[in-house]
DNA sequence: TTCCCTTATATTGTATACAATATTATGTAC
DNA sequence: GTACATAATATTGTATACAATATAAGGGAA
C-alpha cells in the first residue's frame, strides 16, 4: 500500500493496465531506478505511454520538479534529476533533521494500528528483498519512513520528505556501492520497536545511525553516473569550442 | 529584493506594470496579506487580471497549491489556504525544526557579505513598519528569514521554508492580534548578531524565541477569520440540511 | 576533412477550443 | 412561501492548434 503517493487512493503495485496517472508513473519509474538519473523525459513520448495529453504530461512534470525529482530547464525539457556530490550531501542532512524530529513525534502518537501497518510495510520490503528486487525494496524502504512521518502527524514534514526520500533514491542509484541497504530490515525494525515503546532518545539514536549508514554507502568523491553524458549536460550553455 | 521568489532574478518591488508573471504576482499578494486565507481564485478572473492564457494561471496555481498556499479542490477550483488551528501548530513546530537547523549552519558559513545584505533586509523590513505598512513588513520578515536558508547553504531547507514561510503570513492573518510583530526589528538584529558571532547555542535559543513569540501572538482557540463563510465552506459536501 | 552558415526538423511554450462538472436560476407542485 | 426538479449558466478539466525556441541535417568554402 503506496503511501508515497499523495492524491491517489492506495492500489495494488503488480498492476500497470488501469489507468494511472502519468505523475504516479513517473514518480514509481523513478523511485524504483527504472529510470535512471539524468533521463531525458520527451513530452511526445510519454504522451503515447500513457495516452494522455501534453497538458497533463506537463502537469506531471512540473509536479515532479516541484518535488525536486526531475529538472525543467526551459526551452529544453525535463530531465531525471541528477543531484551533485555537494546537494546530495545537504539531502542527506534535511532528512537527517527532519526525521529526528518525525520519530520523536511519532514515540508519543504511534498508536498499536500504526505499528501494525509499519511492521507490514518491513515486511513487504524485507520479502522484496528476499526476491532480490532491490528496486521495490528501496521504494519500500521510502514507504516506511513516509508513513513514520504520518504518524507523527505533522503535514509540512510528510510533505518535505516525499521529496527528500525520492531525491535519496536518486542518490543512492548515482552513488551507492551494491547492497549496502541490506542491513534495513533489522534497522526498521529495531527503531520501530523503540518507537513503539515511546522511547525518544533510543528512537532518535537509531534514526540517527540508520541515516548515517545510507551516508556511509555512498562515494561522493567519483563523478555521478548518469544516464548518458550528452543527456546529463543537455543543461550546459550552447557556445562550444 | 525580494529573494522569496526562487525562479526570477531580484526585481524592484514598487513596480508592477511591467510583465511580471501571475504565480508571483499571487504569492506577492498573499504573503502581503491583500488576498485573504479562504478567497476564491478564479481562474478567467486572474486571466483577465494578469493578461496570460488560462495555461500559465493554472501552472501558477499548481505551484502555490504544491507550495501550500492554495488549495485546488477538483472541479471545485483554487482557493487562498485557511489553516486549521491544527494545522497552523503543525507548521510552526515544522518552522522550528528546520530554523534551528538553519541557524546552526548560518554560523558556520555566514561572510561579511551575507551579513550587510541580512542587515539590509532588517532595515528595509523596519522601515516599512515605521510607515506603518505591516503588510511589507510581513514579507520582508519572511525574506529575512529565507535569506537566512540561503545563506546556510541548504537547499531543500530553503525548498521547505517557502512554503512554511508564507503559510506563516497566512496564519499571522487568521489568529495573530495586532501588532504582535513589532518587536521582530529587535529579534532580528540579536539573531544576526549572534550568527555574525558563529555562537550557535545564542542563536538557536533566540530563533527559538523568536519563532515562540510568532506562536504566542496568535490564538488558536477561536475559529479562523476568512474572506467569507461561503467560500471558506466551499469545500465541504454539496449534501445540505 | 573540417568549419561554419543556412535550412529543415523536432521539441517545448502558450493560447484556444471543446468536454465534463458544478453552480445558479427558473418554474411547478404542494 | 418552501421544496424539489429541471434548465441555463458558469467554471473547471482536457485535448488540440499554433508560435517560439532549440536541435539536427545539409551544403559550400577553406
Amino acid at each position: 500500500m503506496s503511501q508515497l503517493f499523495p492524491t491517489q487512493r492506495p492500489k495494488q503495485d503488480a498492476v500497470f493496465d488501469e489507468p494511472m496517472d502519468a505523475y504516479r508513473q513517473l514518480f514509481d519509474g523513478i523511485l524504483s531506478q527504472r529510470l535512471a538519473p539524468g533521463t531525458k523525459l520527451n513530452e511526445v513520448e510519454l504522451t503515447q505511454l500513457f495516452g494522455v495529453s501534453r497538458t497533463l504530461i506537463r502537469q506531471a512534470l512540473q509536479r515532479l520538479q516541484l518535488e525536486q525529482v526531475v529538472e525543467i530547464h526551459k526551452n529544453r525539457g525535463a530531465f531525471v534529476a541528477a543531484p551533485s556530490p555537494d546537494l546530495a550531501q545537504q539531502i542527506l542532512l534535511a532528512r537527517h533533521t527532519i526525521e529526528l524530529a518525525v520519530v520523536k513525534l511519532a514515540c508519543k502518537r504511534c498508536k498499536l494500528e500504526d505499528v501494525q501497518q509499519l511492521q507490514h510495510m518491513i515486511d513487504l520490503e524485507q520479502s522484496a528483498i528476499d526476491q532480490g528486487d532491490m528496486a521495490t525494496a528501496l521504494r519500500r524502504s521510502g514507504e516506511f519512513h513516509l508513513q513514520l512521518a504520518i504518524v507523527a502527524g505533522n503535514q509540512p514534514f510528510v510533505h518535505a520528505l516525499r521529496g527528500l526520500i525520492s531525491q535519496t533514491s536518486l542518490i543512492i542509484t548515482m552513488y551507492s556501492h551494491g547492497g549496502g541497504n541490506a542491513c534495513a530490515r533489522d534497522e526498521h525494525s529495531h527503531l520501530l520497536a523503540a518507537v513503539r515503546q515511546g522511547d525518544e532518545e533510543q528512537s532518535q539514536q537509531l534514526m540517527a545511525h540508520h541515516l548515517g549508514h545510507i551516508a556511509e554507502g555512498c562515494d561522493f568523491t567519483q563523478s555521478p553516473q548518469v544516464a548518458n553524458l550528452k543527456e546529463a549536460f543537455a543543461h550546459l550553455s550552447v557556445a562550444s569550442g
